[in-house]
Parts: structure tokens; C-alpha cells; sequence
DNA sequence: TGTAAAAGTTCCATTATTTGGAACAAAGTT
DNA sequence: AACTTTGTTCCAAATAATGGAACTTTTACA
């Protein structure tokens, strides 16, 4: 099986660090321009943008141009520069059409009632993740509140549940591109403490997140392993530590981990029998 | 002012129809084909995208190879193809990052507080409006439910009252590349029809969608006007007619047009006072 | 199971696009 | 008004995309 295009989940390096970007192909160099964007604060002027890209005026001007004419990028009356609509557009097809999100939905509600805390869906992109859904509370939602960020993969439970699915050279080469930063006391701090908590996940099939990412935030998550070879991806249980105590999430755990079979097992039979 | 990046609002041209498509260099080849894949219901094999984009098979394999790298496509275990994760992220920066909808968000509460009905506010990008925000009931509003469609400008309040700020010229241009399409007895069936109506809007600073999409669902919309230039975009008041009566609409019309006055003056300030 | 047809993948000389440097134009500043 | 910064255009050289055909794998059917 030495397709091209089966990494599928593993698209390339560590997209979304604007540096690090193996930048090949006309396309490949135009989504670094975005990337540089996408990862600004602010709105971005030219000459900002030049000197994140290292690339000759003449050609950022023109990729500019071009990425503005697709509506992927747009200009403000100041000349900065904005992400553009159409990837809302592009976004909202992909949302919908998104089977195992689909599959997964009901699923993820019935682990809502259950725990009464945020459940989210996340699925692994490079070395991060990308949350796919989300079902919380009474508070109305407020879209793309959490759908559509990406996360490192080392310091959230989803992550690590998602990549302890992998087989070992995938995860060798997923874990060497991984560039480690201290976001809490709590952080994992590089590849040795990571694959060693991996060991762990594999064996309980539980990851917890234990405010490794965002201090007074903790979770637990279950895998969801690739049914027909492609999707990696978690579920988790997400609250406030003032809230949520860590027996409480010790306690759901058996419920999160029978909720990702359950969609594991769902995706088995609604996704045809194929492969 | 003959920039070539101040088209702004007005990519190119009438972009989600798969057909139309002025592939121009790379990247619009490459976007050309994600279009094919956003605009299929479900997802396609490689002979099913092949029919749709006439390109060679050697060729069209390497930019879906070229898209699915970048994330931007997804192959699932069938060796069908669909919407990557990556635009989730990216579009999920852009709803974050976008002020003008961060500006017009309290006066959208607000004219939903008045109304009680469903508040949309959408944006011109080609000859569709796409949705950048929802203000909506109780219901706890699904993410991407309405945020990212695209619908044609011709059949929906706030698609015309958009296109009603733009210059007699730019209005042409927009007119003539309009596929019109009769999705209910009442859509606007040509671009005399549409010119019309867009006379009256431009008068009264008002336009209505009377069932003109969607049977069963119609709206009062106003536009908001482009203060600096580059934001082509309208409110609307939408609503189920077996709830909303047109009188009603008509009595909303005013309130409308009052939020879309609101917003652009807050645009003007808080934009900062620049061109 | 065997065989044929369809679907998917690779290769490489040709062709077209992107590149990048420098010159040019327009804003913004002192 | 001169200067500095920022944004835009141009074109020969370098690079990447093209498309046809050959090749491999998968799927369908007898």
C-alpha cells in the first residue's frame, strides 16, 4: 500500500507554527502565506507578511494577489490582510459533510447527559488536533467557539489518546516533528515523557489531560481507533478544575472509553463494509 | 485607485458553481478542484472529480496529491475524497479575526431582542452572500447551521440589499454573470426583474426576500454600506411566514434599517479613522 | 476462482508558470 | 519640499505543472 495519498491524517509537518513549513509546490508556498496569517493576532500589513515569508516582494505581492482573487485572503481599506470568507464557505460543506463527526454526534450527546460537562470530538492533523464538535451546556454555543481550533497533540487528552493509535513508526516520525512548549507547570516536556505516557494510554485506553495545556483545565479521553485504517481521533470530558475533581473524571473515564467503542462500532457498520 | 488587490469583495467570479471558472494559474486550478468536491453532496471517487474538471488523469491525481498534503482534502478508506480539516482551522481564524462582524454583533442582539426572530448577517463575495453570523432563539444554535452558506445574492434579501450599494458599473458586471435559477415561484427570474427591484431597495434602504429561496421563509433586509470602501453586506430579520406575517416584516423594516445605520457608524469609528 | 474491465498511479520530455532582482510609483513623515 | 517607507510592475532565468502513455491495482462478473 504505497499510495501518495493514503497519509490522509498526516498531511505534512506541523502546520499552523508558520515556520517549519516544507513549503513545495506552488500550492505548498501559497498556504504558508495563509499560514503566516492565519497565525497573526492582528491583521497583517505587506511588509509584515514579507518578513514572516522570507520571499522577494515581487513574489509575495503576486501570491497575495492571487490568494485574494480565490477569496481565501482579503484586504481591509488599510491594507492589512484578513483570512478570507470563502474558507467559511469551504469550511461550513466541510463541516456537514463530515460522516464520522455524523456517526460520532449522538453518541457525543449521550456522554453529555451523562457527565453534564463539555464533550468534545477532535480528530489528529499533523501533530495537532483539530476539534470537529463539541456538545456543552445551556449556554448557547457560540459557533466555531472551539470547532476548528487546533491544539498540540502532547498536551491534550484527545491528542494523546488520538496518536497512542498509531502504529510505532508512525508515531516515531509524528513525535520527532513535534516541537515541545511549555504551556503549563504541567506540560509534558519532550519525546521521552510523551511516548512514555502513551505506553500508558495504550494499555487503559484512557489519556487524561491534567491541565496540561491551560492551567484550571483538565479532561479525560478515549481514543476512537481507525476502523477502516484512516481516521485518528478522540473523545473527551472536559471541565473546570474548580468544578470537576480528578475522581470525578477518574469516574467517567469507563463511560468515555465505552462511548469512543460505541462510535468505533457505529462507524463499523454505517460506513459500509468496505475495506 | 487601480490596485489589483482592492477587488475585494468581488473575487472573480461566480465561485461554488464548479462550471464558470476561470482557472487561472496554480492555485486556481488547485481551487477549482476543491469547488468540484464542495459542491458534491457526497464524496467523490477520482473518476467521479475526473468527469467534473476535464483535466488530464495524470494531472488531476498530482493536485489532489498537491490538496490532500495540505490538508486541505481528506481520502477516506473508500478512496473517496472530501473536504479537508485544515479549512476548519483556517476558517475558524478567519470567523474569530473578522471585525466587521465582531462590530455588528451587539446590534445584532439587539435586533433580535426587538424582534425575536432569527438575525442574519451576511457578506457579498462574487455573486453570493455568504453568512458570517446568526443571532437565533433558545435553540442551541448547531455551529456552521447557517454561518459559511453561500446563496445567490438574487434570492435573498440580503443579497440584494448588498448589491444595491454597489456602483451602477460594478452592479452591471455582478448582474451578467448571474445564473439565475427559479428555486420557488417567487425568485426573481432575470436580471431586469432583479434591477427592479434593486431601484426600489436603493430608494427605500430596504429589501424584502419573499419567499424567493425558500418556500415558507422570508425576510426584511437592509444594507449596510461600505464606509471604507472594501465591505459590501446587509442585516436581515428572517423568519417562517406561518409565524412572521409580511405586515409584520414591514413593521421590522424600520428597526432594520436602523441596526444597519448603527453598524455602520460603528464601523466608521471603531475602524479607526484612516482612508 | 479466473478473467476482463475499470480505476488508480507513475514517469518524463514538453510547455507554461513562478521566481526574484531591480526599477518604478505612491503614501506617509519630518 | 525632500526623504523614507511601503506597495507595485516588469522580464529574463529557473522551476514547476502538464498531458500522454505505460503500468499496477482493484473491482465486477461469469
Amino acid at each position: 500500500m504505497g499510495s501518495t495519498l493514503e497519509q490522509v491524517s498526516t498531511p505534512k509537518s506541523d502546520s499552523g507554527d508558520a515556520s517549519g513549513r516544507r513549503d513545495t509546490g506552488t500550492l505548498g508556498k501559497a498556504m504558508s502565506v495563509l499560514d503566516v496569517i492565519a497565525s497573526s493576532e492582528h491583521p497583517m500589513r505587506f511588509t509584515e507578511i514579507l518578513e514572516k515569508c522570507d520571499q522577494p516582494r515581487g513574489t509575495l505581492h503576486r501570491q497575495i494577489a492571487n490568494l485574494v482573487e480565490e477569496g481565501l485572503l482579503t484586504v481591509n481599506h488599510d491594507h492589512t490582510y484578513g483570512l478570507g470568507l470563502m474558507l467559511l464557505r469551504y469550511a461550513s460543506k466541510a463541516w456537514a459533510g463530515n460522516h464520522f463527526r455524523i456517526i460520532a454526534e449522538p453518541h457525543m450527546q449521550a456522554l453529555h447527559a451523562v457527565t453534564g460537562e463539555t464533550v468534545h470530538l477532535g480528530m489528529l492533523s499533523g501533530t495537532k488536533v483539530i476539534y470537529v464538535d463539541k456538545v456543552e451546556g445551556r449556554q448557547s454555543v457560540r459557533m466555531y467557539s472551539q470547532i476548528g481550533n487546533a491544539s498540540p497533540v502532547y498536551c491534550t487528552g484527545i491528542g494523546k489518546a488520538a496518536i497512542s493509535t498509531l502504529s510505532p513508526e508512525c508515531l516515531e516520525d509524528l513525535v520527532q516533528k513535534i516541537d515541545f512548549h511549555k504551556f503549563t507547570t504541567n506540560t509534558l516536556s519532550g519525546p521521552k515523557a510523551l511516548l512514555a505516557e502513551i505506553e500508558e494510554i495504550r494499555r487503559n485506553g484512557i489519556a487524561f489531560d491534567r491541565e496540561e495545556h491551560e492551567s484550571g483545565i483538565h479532561c479525560v479521553a478515549a481514543p476512537i481507533k481507525p476502523i477502516k485504517g484512516d481516521t485518528f481521533a478522540g473523545i473527551s470530558v472536559t471541565g473546570p478544575v474548580y468544578r470537576v475533581s480528578t475522581e470525578m473524571l477518574e469516574q467517567w473515564a469507563e463511560q468515555v472509553h465505552e462511548t469512543a467503542l460505541n462510535i468505533e462500532e457505529d462507524l463499523g457498520t454505517k460506513l459500509g463494509p468496505r475495506a
